[in-house]
RNA sequence: GGGCGUUUAGCUCAGCUGGUUCAGAGCAUCUGCCUUACAAGCAGAGGGUCGGGGGUUCGAAUCCCUCAACGCCCACCA
């Protein structure tokens, strides 16, 4: 049968994870096996597949393929997370496109938008990653709001407010006004801005003069409450307890003293507006001062901003610096870089606003968490993370959990007709708690009011390794009994305080046990320039397209050749092609072995015998050098180990060894070691390339049906004999050297030279030697023909005789290049070894190397001087 | 402003507790080959004072100090 000469993986791809999941092979249920649990990091359920998908994914898929191999229950739960900012976001725009305002509908009527929109765009991410071959178990496919998962969240919610560890209060929090909405703050993301200082003057009442103070936000001055001065700042003491007017307002405001202020910063003078910055709240607190917020939920300037009511912040900001220039109440601005908070989410700047929300207090929670990662019992991939977070845990903040949005689970707080209220798993039990509390039994469910907000998104995300085995609904089910603790968790370092840190939490607080046991750290997919792959760049590429081009095995090697755990990934196409390269050499290996014919009646050559006997302990030993790769999660590592084994190894020595003469037959002891080294090869292969793998292993050997190489078992390491494989490793070099005399003397491969032997030298190897190089002799000799050109390995002279080919100018220039190298090693291997300081202090192990070194070179440098007299005779 | 990390071949990176598997790998480059598995290939070759400086040591890419560049995380100085 014909075979192509290049592997087409569209062929191919799409038929095996067919089959792989008809046969049921993704499919985990709980047995006597030792299980192995990865949980997928739910990607937003509208969002579509991108690069740092394709490298997460790869990882885990790589992961559970091995475990399943090695013979383990391997589970890989897949699911989505409702995103709920994020998706909301989405729905408001789409449905602004049509004209419809967030406020024109109801709750119940943009949540119905909202699901439809889910519903259709919904788990296409899922879709894209069967075509990458993730192996997840399907069946158990979740989303952060189905509803054993919300079930899970309200529980949760009831629990740690019973646990008294979730309060509701006024606090400082961090606003989008574009979402409006509250947000976390680990949601804000603060970047270095060019802005201005602008130097304001109040008129001092009553008086002449000014107090001038220093703002980076001069359209803030209408909620100025205050100017403060340090108490002990000369500067500043003749305004002690007189008052200012705020210029434009025309308010009139107290100078109050703190030590808080920092003398040395701008002019000493500090205007407090406790609405719009953390710290003029907090010592708006400590003296009692009103607190005036200036701007509407969307960042709209409101009625306290008189004239400029109505106005976006940053507009306002210019027309007032205008205003008070024209004044003259502007007294200088000055160039000015400071950081802003930026929402994570819409990339708008956060503001500082006061507001009613709901907190999780996360200190005692923090403890367990953090000592399981310090003792190891949660390890992290690379360990560097450990750093991030200790210091984050050591330094955790209560974690405002309230959002105020529709997209998501809603609070169960439930608000009492004469204020108070009740926390509740459902409406009805709610009423039967306000009941009581009230002593009302005529309490109806229309006299509650749920509260109007939403849980943030992590919220929900936080208990996935417990809430996707409904470790949360019934903690004792036979699932989350057997899958829980998962084994690895593979996920960006960008979330590591958002979602890692805390699924650590909420397994110690809801299992008492580690959620995971290693967390493999990604890095970011960046592009060839160092930028990070994004939408609004446009550099990212589509992997649907790149799958296409290059077949998802192709991308997959691309994605993991150079991406060490916690390192970024500069993406280049060119590492798929590599990827799809590969490939085609097993491809084209393939093609070769299935090509031969085989005769029982021929016998074995000895180059095949020897070459069935290395390679079966290259093989083992290789098998064991990846093995502790993968121990270590260097998986990019142990993926080019498989490639140098079956690219050098394999195909460049191995097939060349055994490989029968044109339309000759090969013998039928060589032909079935090299099936089953193929066999162990797909094998070792298959995690990283599950489809090529599949295809040829299939074609292999005649299978049964149902069998599948996804659930055959991993090949096993084997203890070598090293004396063995270094032998073999000193023929290669032999036979390099004939071969670059070959090209050097433009000697065709056809055409037979003799080699003559100068030394010590493994005769037993002597017929690989013959067949990679076409040789008519190898000779022991005392001395070497004239007309030889020769090379060293190691301490052996090998010599091909040339007749009038050899040119002795060339080759006398040769050796004394080499002479000279040689004698300049002796040098300084006889430097330390007359060095008394050396000889005295160094290990004897050392030394006698040193010794081994000088005795190799003098012998070396002897054969390269007679060579060279020989040559001059 | 604190803390952490990185710096080794043109590119991406290995080099564990200092000493022949210490200067390596893959890709790229160069040379010669359409040799009957594979030109998406084969066979060869070149390429680095291990960021700079100083120190410890018989011996430093490896340990210490210092400087520099880059990156990341955290942070309420207007």
């Amino acid at each position: 049968m014909e075979i192509a000469s290049k592997y087409n993986p569209t062929d191919v791809e799409g038929k095996w994870y067919q089959y792989w999941l008809e046969n049921g092979f993704f499919r985990s249920v709980p047995d006597d096996r030792e299980p192995y649990t990865i949980v997928i990091p739910p990607p937003n359920v509208t969002g579509v597949l991108h690069m740092g998908h394709m490298l997460n994914n790869t990882i885990q898929d790589i992961l559970v393929r091995r475990a399943r191999m090695q013979g383990k229950n391997a589970c890989w739960v897949p699911g989505t997370d409702h995103a709920s900012i994020a998706t909301e976001a989405k729905v408001v725009a789409k449905l602004a496109k049509e004209g419809i305002g967030k406020n024109d509908l109801t709750r119940e009527q943009f949540l119905e938008h909202a699901w439809e929109w889910t519903h259709k765009h919904g788990g296409i991410i899922l879709e894209q990653l069967k075509k990458l071959g993730a192996s997840c178990d399907w069946d158990r496919t979740c989303f952060t709001m189905d509803e054993a998962r919300s079930e899970s969240v309200i529980k949760v919610f009831c629990d740690l407010y019973a646990k008294g560890l979730i309060y509701r209060g006024v606090r400082m929090i961090n606003w989008d006004p574009a979402a409006q909405t509250a947000i976390s703050d680990e949601e804000v993301i603060h970047k270095e801005e060019h802005g201005k200082l602008y130097y304001i003057r109040y008129k001092v009442e009553g008086e002449d003069g000014y107090a001038t103070i220093a703002t980076t936000r001069p359209e803030t001055i209408f909620g100025d409450v205050a100017v403060c001065i340090h108490p002990n700042d000369p500067k500043t003491a003749h305004l002690k307890g007189k008052k200012v007017i705020v210029p434009i307002a025309g308010r009139v405001i107290p100078v109050i003293e703190d030590e808080y202020v920092d003398t040395e910063f701008g002019t000493g003078f500090l205007k407090v507006t406790p609405a719009h910055d953390v710290n003029d709240y907090l010592l708006g607190e400590k003296h009692n001062l009103e607190s005036i917020d200036i701007f509407n939920d969307n960042g709209i300037l409101n009625a306290c901003g008189l004239q400029y009511e109505g106005m976006d912040r940053f507009e306002a900001r210019r027309k007032i610096e205008k205003a008070l220039e024209e004044m003259g109440l502007m007294e200088k601005t000055e160039a000015y870089t400071n950081s802003v908070g930026y929402s994570e989410r819409t990339d708008v700047p956060v503001e500082p606003k006061l507001s009613m929300q709901w907190f999780l207090k996360m200190e005692s929670l923090a403890r367990p968490a953090l000592e399981a990662v310090e003792n190891d019992t949660i390890q992290f991939h690379p360990v560097k993370f450990k750093n991030m977070y200790r210091h984050w845990m050591e330094n955790i903040k209560d974690w405002n959990i309230s959002r105020q949005l529709w997209w998501g689970h809603r609070i169960p707080a439930y608000y009492l007709p004469e204020g108070g209220f009740v926390v509740a798993e459902t409406a009805e039990k709610a009423l039967q708690a306000a009941r009581e509390k009230t002593g009302d039994s005529n309490l109806q469910l229309t006299g509650l009011r749920q509260d109007e907000d939403c849980l943030d998104t992590w919220f929900s995300s936080w208990l996935w390794p417990v809430s996707v085995f409904d470790g949360i609904n019934h903690p004792d089910n036979k699932d989350v009994n057997y899958y829980y603790p998962t084994n690895d968790l593979v996920t960006a370092p960008e979330i590591i305080f958002f979602w890692v840190a805390r699924m650590i939490v909420s397994g110690y607080e809801y299992r008492r046990k580690p959620c995971f046991h290693n967390v493999y750290f990604t890095g970011i997919v960046r592009d060839k320039l160092g930028r990070k792959m994004s939408k609004s760049l446009g550099n990212s590429p589509d992997p649907i397209g790149l799958m296409n081009t290059y077949g998802a095995d192709g991308v997959r090697m691309g994605m993991l050749l150079t991406s060490p755990a916690g390192n970024d990934l500069p993406f280049d196409e060119s590492l798929c092609e590599q990827g799809r390269n590969f490939n085609n050499k097993i491809w084209n290996a393939f093609r070769l072995v299935k090509g031969w014919t085989v005769d029982d009646t021929i016998p074995r050559p000895e180059a095949s015998v020897i070459a069935v006997k290395w390679f079966q302990m290259q093989l083992g030993e290789t098998i064991a050098e990846m093995d502790g790769l993968y121990d270590k999660y260097r998986l990019n590592e142990a993926l080019m180990t498989v490639y140098k084994l079956f690219w050098d190894e394999f195909s460049a020595w191995y097939l060349e060894l055994i490989k029968p003469g044109f339309e000759q037959p090969i013998d039928t002891l060589t032909y079935q070691a090299t099936l089953g080294f193929f066999d162990s090869l797909l094998r070792l292969l298959h995690p990283f390339m599950p489809f090529i793998t599949e295809e040829l292993w299939q074609a292999l050997a005649l299978r049964e049906k149902g069998e599948s190489i996804m659930v055959s078992p991993a090949p096993q390491p084997q203890k070598a004999d090293n004396g063995y494989l270094s032998a073999f490793e000193i023929t290669k070099e032999v036979i390099g050297g004939i071969r670059t005399v070959r090209l050097q003397k433009n000697l065709p491969n056809k055409e037979p030279v003799a080699l003559q032997v100068l030394g010590e030298h493994d005769s037993s190897f002597n017929p690989v030697i013959s067949k990679m190089c076409n040789l008519s002799s190898i000779v022991k000799v005392e001395e070497k023909a004239a007309d030889a050109v020769s090379f060293l390995v190691r301490t052996t002279e090998y010599a091909i005789p040339l007749g009038s080919l050899i040119d002795v100018e060339e080759e006398l220039a040769k050796l004394e290049e080499e002479l000279s190298y040689l004698k300049g090693f002796l040098q300084s291997v006889m430097a330390k070894l007359t060095n008394e300081s050396f000889v005295s202090k160094a290990p004897a192990k050392v030394i006698e190397r040193e010794r081994k070194k000088q005795a190799d070179t003098e012998s070396k440098i002897k054969s390269i001087e007679e060579a060279i007299v020989s040559l001059n005779n």
